[in-house]
DNA sequence: GCAAGGTC
């Protein structure tokens, strides 16, 4: 059998299908890996790495005092296996094969994880003879011919993916760990440092300094307006930028009409039609289209899975011989005809080419025609746009016609320039960089022309922008940083790990902090330099003149140098990195004391803003909870009102909650509750607002003195109004308790949230869950509820109150749970129903009933039944027990009617007994003359 | 709990 291994499930199965020659091949799950066999051929897919480099054990535990970060530097390597369930499919498969071929990609990460299945297949086989295929796209031509041509895996390639991954590993784990240890940070707070992250890191932060530092510089630009008939035309002074508003303005004085048409000089442009896309190129190109780095890679990775384009990680930007540009064509004709016959009919001898010729993988491209309901919109609009990328490399390029004139305005020179298309070209198919005519009027040298108007504007130079992520993207490439597949992910950690943040991309302070202390403690780890270098060892272990162990052993001796260095100083780069992030969480002066206030997070859910003078000043503001997001500062708003930084809430996956000031925010959300007051109108918000108390909990905790002298109230009015304020604290948690109770009852639904049940039911006045028991049905069924819904709102709501009723009153909680589960929720029931029948249906003893009746009537002020011993009781039962013809069950019947004995039985009126019990009158007629009789 | 690189 011959084995072949694919890097990927889709690649084994797409050469699966180019190679045999009889039929489809036959899908297979062996353990949930799919394989496909055809003629004596089986082929797996791998998940790219299947194994993983760590370090030997005992190096677990970050805080060891043995194993510090630094003993990383020179702890074994181990390869441990991620994908365990395909590492075992390859084994049991290699035990059978007479031959394996590694089928990875044609690429160093490729080489590596072609060799990692090797050592896999020779674990379980020592013998079986393994060659590697080479191609660099999964077509009919390239599969044949590598298959035909099988070669040897290169191990020296191999080596040098190896020599990468342990350098990344050594000098990213203990550099990672020596700085979260050194400034005090665990679990998801931890600062990582690495080889890619930390120079990416480091061009965002070096950015911003330079935007900080940025001094703007003045300038004036001088243009004149003319026109020739009604068409009206800009033309700018020929010396362009003024440094000094002098020049400028003596530019302008000596300007005067008319306009001269000094020159005129026509000629024309090549707009080259673009090249292929590359990873980064397009998702520069999708970045245009509104989609963020990481979700246009989601969308190309959907549409490759689906065969819509071919893979969408390359480094690659031109179409390699063996793609059937054609093929392509016609296939696209199904949902792109007009374009794709113009295109056919107006092709280009060559297609167009980037810089970039790889070995991987073909430039992303499409491979099969969708049609607009295949797909959802964004899908669509990244396929179209894929799809005429395609048909724009393989166009004309467009031509523009250029203009240009030179003016003379009373000795002072001006120009003006334009464009206007003049061959369309790839701009038929492609039209995604917008390209504008500007019209200028045709004139001739010679003519003269009026001056409409002067214009002088002043202007200021720019700071240089921010990184968006396309363009930081594009920035890293050119570095070196990152791979096509890796790239978008580092800008991704970077903000998981609140180093940057917003779009374009800004440092936080724990940012800026870690890449200082990184630049002046370990440089190297902070450059670009560090990829280049490693890249020219791999080279040379890729040529096999030097040795993998010599060029990480290189890298380890110059990381403990640098550990050296950082461990001589690990006590002031923690101190600069906490001081940094402590400023980062201020967001102004307390308004009490002018300390500092800070954000904080207690040790559970709650976060606030407190003052630092704590607890010497117990100001404090209330923010949401964590579960809505971490707060954090909001660097650029600040409060005209208040003086405070803006707060927001930050949570994965989610847009930020901007709350605004914490202070505006704490006023809002108590605004309602203090209104519950009645006391309360505007004039005493001022007032309470002019001393710092925005809440009714503060309120309520505040002494009366204190109240009293703050609001210049009486000390009776102060009483009263802190009296008041505890009313509506209790108001307020019953409240919450019904709005709790609304969460645990009722699912949400669309247009019906919990919040919108919860204060319609306020609004309704039914403010507690008393008054929800009693609640009207209809009532609350305007508030989107259905009829059942409504009713186990109530009843549930009933439950509830009326257990605290009966608990209140004393009643024991065992007991309790009985009566209900006998359907007693009421403590009416106890009042209104025979106490035997209560007794017999919750398995209470008689005594015990009658004793919380008693407490129950005496609660409501009514006489209670006389007490029935249970002697008495079961003699009752005996009695009835032995009529003829009576059944256990009827008992059940007769309690509820108060029939308990015989005596009781002949005092009852046969008819009504007869109605409640529904046994039969004559039945109950001969019980009646039995007891009678017996009596 | 750490990197970067594959892939899902």
């Amino acid at each position: 059998m011959h084995l072949i291994i694919a890097e990927k499930n889709i690649a084994a199965q797409r050469i699966a299908g180019f190679l045999n020659s009889s039929g489809n091949p036959k899908t297979e799950k062996d353990n949930n890996v799919s394989i496909y066999r055809f003629d004596d051929k089986v082929a797996l897919g791998l998940r790219g790495h299947v194994v993983e480099v760590d370090f030997e054990d005992g190096y677990k535990n970050w805080r060891s005092e043995t194993h510090t970060p630094r003993t990383l530097i020179d702890a074994g390597i181990i390869r441990v296996p991620t994908e365990k369930k395909i590492v075992a499919l390859i084994k049991k498969l290699s035990r059978k094969a007479d031959l394996v071929t590694i089928a990875t990609d044609y690429d160093r990460e490729g080489e590596l994880i072609g060799k990692e299945a090797y050592e896999i297949v020779r674990e379980a086989n020592k013998k079986v003879p393994v060659n590697r295929a080479r191609f660099s796209a999964i077509t009919m031509q390239e599969i044949s011919a590598a298959f035909d041509n099988p070669t040897e895996i290169d191990f020296d390639l191999a080596a040098a993916g190896e020599a990468r991954q342990e350098i990344d590993l050594v000098w990213g784990a203990s550099l990672t760990r020596f700085i979260s240890i050194a400034a005090k940070r665990g679990g998801k707070n931890i600062l990582s440092v690495g080889r890619v992250q930390s120079p990416t890191l480091a061009m965002i932060v070096d950015r911003e300094k330079e935007i900080s530092e940025f001094i703007p510089v003045p300038y004036w630009m001088l243009s004149i307006i003319s026109k020739k008939d009604e068409e009206q035309f800009e033309a700018r002074h020929t010396h362009g930028k003024f440094d000094l508003k002098e020049e400028a303005e003596k530019a302008l004085s000596g300007t005067k009409g008319p306009v001269l048409v000094k020159e005129k000089k026509e000629g024309s442009r090549t707009d080259k039609a673009p090249a292929p896309f590359d990873t980064t190129g397009y998702i520069v190109a999708a970045s245009r289209l509104g989609l963020s780095a990481s979700s246009a890679m989601r969308v190309a990775e959907d549409l490759y899975m689906n065969g819509f384009i071919s893979y969408p990680r390359t480094d690659n930007t031109v179409y390699p011989d063996s793609l059937d540009l054609k093929g392509i064509l016609n296939e696209l004709k199904k949902s792109f005809r007009r374009d794709t016959e113009w295109v056919i009919a107006n092709m280009r001898d060559t297609p167009t080419k980037g810089k970039k010729t790889s070995t991987d993988h073909p430039p992303i491209h499409p491979t099969g025609a969708a049609k607009p309901g295949d797909l959802d919109e964004k899908s669509w609009k990244v396929y179209e746009l894929i799809v005429r990328r395609f048909l724009a490399t393989l166009s004309p390029d467009a031509r523009w016609k250029t203009l240009k004139y030179l003016f003379d305005a009373g000795g002072e020179e001006y120009t003006s320039t334009g464009q206007r298309l003049e061959y369309e070209g790839y701009r038929m198919v492609y039209q995604y960089s917008q390209a504008r005519d500007q019209a200028l009027p045709d004139l001739s040298e010679g003519e003269k022309l009026p001056l409409a108007d002067t214009v002088l504007e002043e202007k200021e130079t720019q700071p240089p922008p921010r990184y968006s992520q396309s363009k930081l993207i594009q920035q890293m490439e050119e570095l070196g940083l990152g791979t096509k597949s890796t790239r978008h992910e580092v800008i991704g950690k970077l903000v998981s790990r609140r180093y940057v943040e917003d779009n374009p991309l800004k440092p936080t302070q724990v940012g800026m902090a870690v890449t200082e202390s990184l630049e002046k403690h370990a440089t190297l780890i902070t450059k670009p330099d560090m990829t280049r270098t490693i890249e020219g060892h791999m080279e040379e272990i890729k040529k096999a003149s030097r040795s993998k162990d010599e060029a990480v052993n290189e890298s380890r001796s110059m990381l403990n140098q640098i550990f050296d260095d950082l461990e001589k100083n690990e006590e002031v780069i923690g101190e600069e990195i906490m001081d940094r992030t402590a400023e980062e969480r201020i967001v102004g002066k307390c308004p009490i004391c002018g300390s500092n206030l800070m954000i904080r997070t207690t040790k559970g859910m709650a976060q606030f803003v407190g003052c630092t003078n704590y607890p010497d000043c117990s100001f404090n503001l209330n923010l949401p909870s964590v579960q809505w997001g971490k707060a954090i500062r909001d660097d650029v708003n600040i409060c005209d009102q208040h003086n405070l930084n803006y707060v927001k809430l930050i949570r994965a996956g989610a847009r930020p909650w901007e709350i605004g000031c914490p202070l505006c925010n704490h006023i809002r959300s108590n605004i309602d509750a203090l209104e519950m007051m009645d006391s309360v109108n505007s004039e005493v918000i001022r007032k309470m607002h002019e001393n710092h108390i925005y809440s009714v909990f503060e309120i309520s905790k505040l002494p009366v003195a204190e109240i009293a002298a703050k609001m210049s109230f009486s000390d009776k009015q102060a009483f009263e109004f802190k009296r008041e304020a505890d009313g509506v604290l209790e108001e307020l948690r019953k409240r919450s308790e019904v709005k709790k109770f609304v969460r645990k009852t009722i699912p949400p639904k669309k247009g019906r949230s919990h919040s919108k049940v919860s204060n319609g039911l306020f609004s309704l006045d039914i403010t507690d869950l008393g008054r929800l028991s009693c609640a009207n049905k209809d009532a609350l069924k305007t508030l989107k509820l259905n009829d059942e819904e409504a009713e186990k709102l109530i009843f549930e709501a009933k439950l509830i109150h009326n257990k605290a009723i009966f608990k209140e009153m004393g009643i024991p909680a065992i007991s309790i749970n009985k009566y209900f589960k006998s359907g007693f929720i009421d403590p009416d029931n106890l009042v209104r129903i025979h106490p035997a029948y209560l007794s017999y249906k919750s398995g209470i003893n008689i005594d015990t009933v009658h004793k919380h009746v008693n407490i129950v009537c005496e609660k409501k002020g009514i006489t209670p039944p006389p007490g029935m011993s249970r002697k008495t009781f079961e003699k009752g039962r005996t009695e009835l027990m032995s009529l003829k013809g009576f059944e256990e069950e009827m008992l059940d019947k007769m309690y509820y009617a108060g029939v308990l004995n015989f005596k009781t039985l002949v005092e009852a009126e046969a008819d009504k007994l007869s109605e409640i019990t529904k046994i039969s009158r004559k039945k109950i007629m001969d019980f009646k003359k039995e007891a009678e009789k017996n009596k």
